[in-house]
RNA sequence: GCGGGGAUAGUCAAGUGGUCAAAGACGCAAGAUUCAGGCUCUUGUCUCGCAGGAGUGCAGGGGUUCGACUCCCCUUCCCCGCACCA
């Protein structure tokens, strides 16, 4: 059965629409619109199956709405802001042999890799390679509106300056000033994916306390401020480099490379000189709020480039402290080593001043003696800390000797104090990793607080009810799961950064060292995309898009006239330009996988929200979840990204179709798999071959109006499916369910085919056109001899006339006495192979009919009811039992009258005595029987008797 | 840790209080067709059963109910996000 070449198919077909430009998207005022869109895709690399899910999703929703009269918008735009494209350049530049290897082994020539220095050349290589991939997928996409963001293509640039000079103007961008992970080398801020370790770390306020000490002051950081009325004494690493520097005025004695940190964190520093911290060993600092003296002892846990390379000593509450003192105390060697008495700490005593509930009084000594932890470098340290810190956390509460503050739960002690510490003059505070990171360049990250970035005020409290309500009232979210997520997004969302220092982009137009930063260009551009065709087709400058004109087009604040005058085009080309705004805009579909909702698809709406007037936000968004290949998640660490060319080369555009849009839907992850995608393929084959070369009578029959009456079930489930983005179901009800229906047809019918059996078929075929575009225009020219596209064909609707309930329950009872003659036939089988020599089949006598439809109208006491009725209480013992039993099973029921039973079996007479081989089967009432079968008759479930050769 | 989504037969999945031993798909097995293979078609696919039955079962544990995959509580595991990055 290979008639069907479904390569050649989808090639041909490609090329018919592109001829007839029928994608091609223009204003037609008689028609409705719809705009759907993808995101714009990033060009560092081949489309993946990922993309194939979520754009898949797109065009067939695309196409649905087309076959449903919309004059549909899908534009496809590309993306090159930002770091990557530019590092892939810089690094074959270099000749980093690891990114040469990556990109040959993705499939790039030899020839390819010297142009591959260049960022633009790189961007237009995967542009061409994808749009190429999206035709051959089928994609149904106007490609006369694409562009590509960053300064490689002016106009869009101009565009997104007109978008950060309008949303200035609103007020929605602002300087501002904020903590970083900053690589010193790369010098800029360190992403996630940009770190070889600290994946998902943030920076964290360190509290910095000021104990005086010479004529300066010895500087901890810590996070539990509160302990300062627990410390004892101050640690220094012996070994580490220390320095004596002015900050902001103040001697502090820190840590080197503490320096850098504070410079970068907006302090003056001057360093004065450099030492080790041996020279502190033995000396005494003066410890503020207790106002004692202590003493600087050795410990090998600090670390110099954390924080500041000074920890203070709590050694009742700290593990590490206490482990550290406990050393001291037991190996005297640890202080003589420096030329301190061996028994110079022995007068430290630990100081309680934290009260909780399940700890003793010194609950660090507790733990590091319950874990047997031996030394102070011992990872389980780590792990006693975090366990003393939650526990003293949540129910700790300040004993007797914290002042002022006694009595105070820890949970609540934190602000104050710091507030306190801070008046008083004691403290500061400093930047810190929560965990160590290291750049993907190998150098040690801390944090830098960014001065005078600019920011965009998604925290910005009206802004987010704007977004609230439109969401709430306006928008409709599939899945239904995902809204959640939206709103949990717009009540976390705080001011974001909208520009960096690197990579590529369009320059901010009043601050041009700062470029717009890639969430922060891509969304509010599909309106540029509806002006986008004029733009291409006239090869505008940006000298020819000015503000007024964007101004006028989107946001009716400056006159045709004006925009006419600063940009200089003709007034019926921006006439134009404005009527595809008013009549393609507002954006009503958009999809993304969902781990975008927290980013780009918020933003989305936020943004059209500040620039647009009413009535041109977005209105649908559909979130779906990351697709597996074959079970295996595809991550591009992992190098098991699957490009979408690879399988559309493989099974073609329409199995690959097929294939997505059956691997999942709704918000759970989907799995892709290539026995569903090559099962795909073999039945379009046949469906091919059954309408190209199949028989087909004109005689209607029984089984004809009971199939059409099905379809129109079918049709109505997979509209529904499709309007709510169940592409899996859509092909469960419109493809699987209707083949199943066929193959009941044709074992009740025997090999006739009728007028219903073809039309089932040809409904099978538009009700998957979106899915399978190709083949439906295939099966549109070849069997309906059609002279226009399939695609342009409109989506069937159901027709209730031709539904029929009653004849739909009789199918049901055929088929399910053919499944219980063939449970006892199987269940008799096994022991005697023997043939089946007639079946007997008794219908329920009339009165248990009126016990159902008694109990249809659910009478307080059945039993009480139906021995009421003179026909059924001839019934006896029997019609008590049947009662007893349908209130066991009250799920049970069967609308079927005795007389529509008799005569549905009788039809059924032939398929039976065909279906078992058997020499005779017959029907009749049960009453006319004395066989002990016949008692077993129910309504809905008839009794039969098998009689063995 | 926090917020959200999940966990159903060999696999993917439907099912949100009662014909549920659980749709559908895939896989697998047997039979038909074929010189053979493929395709296609039919049947089967938790266990037991000499008549349409019974048992076990929907991550684990407990509860509500005449009745729970479905409702409530606890636990375990998986996925997404927690930002300045595509």
């Amino acid at each position: 059965m290979n008639e069907y070449d479904a390569f050649a198919v989808e090639a041909k077909w490609q090329k018919r629409w592109a001829k007839a430009k029928i994608y091609e998207a223009n204003v037609d005022q008689s028609r409705k619109k719809f705009l759907v869109s993808f995101p714009i895709v990033y060009l560092n690399g081949k489309i993946h199956v990922g993309h194939g899910y979520t754009s898949m999703k797109v065009d067939v929703y695309a196409r649905y709405k087309r076959m449903q009269g919309y004059n549909v918008f899908f534009a496809q735009g590309w993306h090159a802001t930002g770091q990557p494209i530019q590092g892939v350049a810089e690094r074959v530049k270099k000749g980093d042999p690891v990114q040469i290897r990556i990109l040959k082994q993705s499939g790039v020539p030899e020839s390819e890799m010297k142009k591959f220095t260049d960022p633009l050349h790189i961007s237009n290589y995967y542009k061409i390679l994808a749009k190429k991939t999206f035709t051959k997928f089928g994609m149904s996409i106007d490609w006369r509106r694409e562009f590509v963001t960053t300064t490689l293509c002016p106009p869009f640039s101009r565009f997104i300056e007109w978008q950060y000079e309008t949303l200035r103007k609103l007020g929605y961008v602002k300087k501002g000033t904020h903590p970083v992970v900053w690589c010193s080398h790369c010098q800029s801020p360190t992403g996630d994916h940009d770190r070889l370790k600290g994946e998902g770390v943030s920076p964290v306020e360190f509290i910095l306390l000021k104990f005086p000490f010479e004529d300066g002051y010895l500087v901890p950081a810590t996070l539990r401020p509160e302990t300062i009325f627990g410390v004892t004494n101050m640690w220094i690493n012996p070994d580490g480099d220390y320095v004596e520097a002015e900050v902001d005025g103040e001697k502090w004695f820190v840590s080197e490379p503490t320096v850098l940190k504070l410079e970068d964190q907006l302090h003056k520093v001057k360093v004065i000189r450099k030492f080790k911290g041996l020279e502190l060993i033995g000396k005494t600092c003066h410890a503020p709020i207790r106002e004692v003296d202590i003493k600087i002892l050795p410990a090998t846990f600090v670390e110099v480039d954390h924080t500041t390379g000074v920890v203070m000593s709590v050694p009742s509450h700290a593990p590490f402290d206490y482990v550290a003192l406990r050393d001291l105390w037991t190996k005297p060697e640890m202080l003589t080593k420096y030329g301190l008495p061996g028994d110079f700490a022995a007068d430290i005593q630990l100081i309680s001043m934290i009260k909780t509930e399940g700890l003793g009084e010194h609950p660090a000594k507790d733990i590091i003696e319950k874990m047997g932890i031996q030394t102070q470098n011992d990872p389980k340290t780590e792990e006693a800390t975090q366990e003393i810190y939650k526990k003293e956390f949540h129910s700790g509460v300040m004993r007797e000797n914290c002042g002022k503050y006694a009595g105070i739960k820890v949970s609540e002690i934190k602000e104050h104090l710091i507030k306190d510490l801070k008046a008083q003059k004691i403290s500061s505070s400093m930047w810190e990793t929560a965990s160590p990171v290291i750049c993907r360049c190998q150098t040690k990250n801390h944090i830098k607080i960014l001065k005078d970035q600019w920011f965009i005020t998604y925290g910005n409290e009206k802004w987010k009810q704007r977004a609230r309500n439109h969401l709430a009232k306006k928008m409709t979210i599939y899945p239904p799961e995902a809204r959640q997520s939206f709103e949990y997004t717009i009540d976390w969302l705080q001011d974001k950064a909208c520009a960096r220092k690197s990579g590529l982009g369009t320059p901010l137009p009043w601050d041009p060292e700062w470029i717009v930063e890639t969430l922060s260009d891509s969304t509010i551009y599909m309106a540029f995309y509806t002006i986008a065709r004029i733009v291409n087709e006239h090869n505008l400058t940006p000298e020819q898009l000015p503000n007024e004109l964007f101004d006028y087009i989107f946001r009716n604040k400056a006159t045709l006239e004006e925009a006419q005058k600063k940009s200089g085009l003709d007034m019926a080309l921006i006439k134009e330009m404005k009527e595809e705004f008013e009549y393609f805009y507002p954006p009503d579909y958009r999809a993304s996988a969902k781990e975008l909702i927290f980013n780009h698809l918020t933003f989305y709406i936020f943004q059209h929200l500040a620039v647009f007037p009413k009535g041109h936000y977005p209105l649908e968004i559909e979130a779906n979840g990351m697709i597996q290949v074959e079970g295996d998640k595809m991550s591009k660490s992992a190098g098991n990204t699957i490009s979408l060319d690879e399988i559309v080369q493989r099974f073609g555009a329409d199995a690959s179709r097929f294939g997505l849009a059956y691997c999942g839907e709704g918000y759970t992850d989907a799995s892709f798999r290539y026995a569903d995608v090559e099962a795909a393929k073999k039945r379009m084959s046949m469906i091919f071959h059954e309408l190209t070369k199949g028989k087909f009578s004109d005689e209607e029959r029984q089984i004809d109006r009971w199939i059409l009456s099905k379809l129109q079930t079918r049709i109505a489930d997979t509209a529904n499916h499709y309007q709510n983005q169940r592409t899996r179901s859509a092909i469960s009800s419109g493809f699987f369910d209707i083949l199943n229906d066929l193959k009941w047809y044709e074992a009740r019918s025997g090999a006739i085919r009728g007028p219903g059996y073809r039309t089932a078929l040809l409904t099978l075929v538009d009700l998957m056109t979106p899915i399978i575009p190709h083949f439906a225009e295939e099966i549109n020219e070849k069997v309906r001899k059609a002279k226009t596209f399939a695609c342009h064909r409109p989506f069937p609707k159901p027709n209730k006339r031709l539904i029929n309930k009653k004849l739909e329950e009789e199918e049901r009872l055929i088929r399910n006495v053919r499944e219980d003659i063939e449970g006892i036939f199987n269940a008799i089988k096994k022991r005697q192979k023997k043939a089946l020599e007639k079946i007997e089949i008794f219908i329920a006598p009339k009165w248990m009919y009126k016990v159902l439809s008694i109990r249809r109208q659910k009478p307080d006491n059945l039993i009480a009811k139906i021995m009421q009725e003179e026909t059924i209480r001839k019934a006896g013992n029997a019609a008590a039992k049947y009662a007893q039993k349908l209130m066991k099973n009250p799920g049970y029921d069967s609308t079927l009258s005795q007389r529509a039973e008799l005569a549905a079996i009788t039809d059924a007479l032939e398929y039976y005595k065909r279906e078992f081989k058997a020499k005779e089967v017959v029907v009749m009432l049960a009453s006319k029987s004395d066989h002990a079968k016949a008692r077993a008759a129910e309504p809905g479930r008839p009794g039969i008797a098998l009689t063995f050769m």
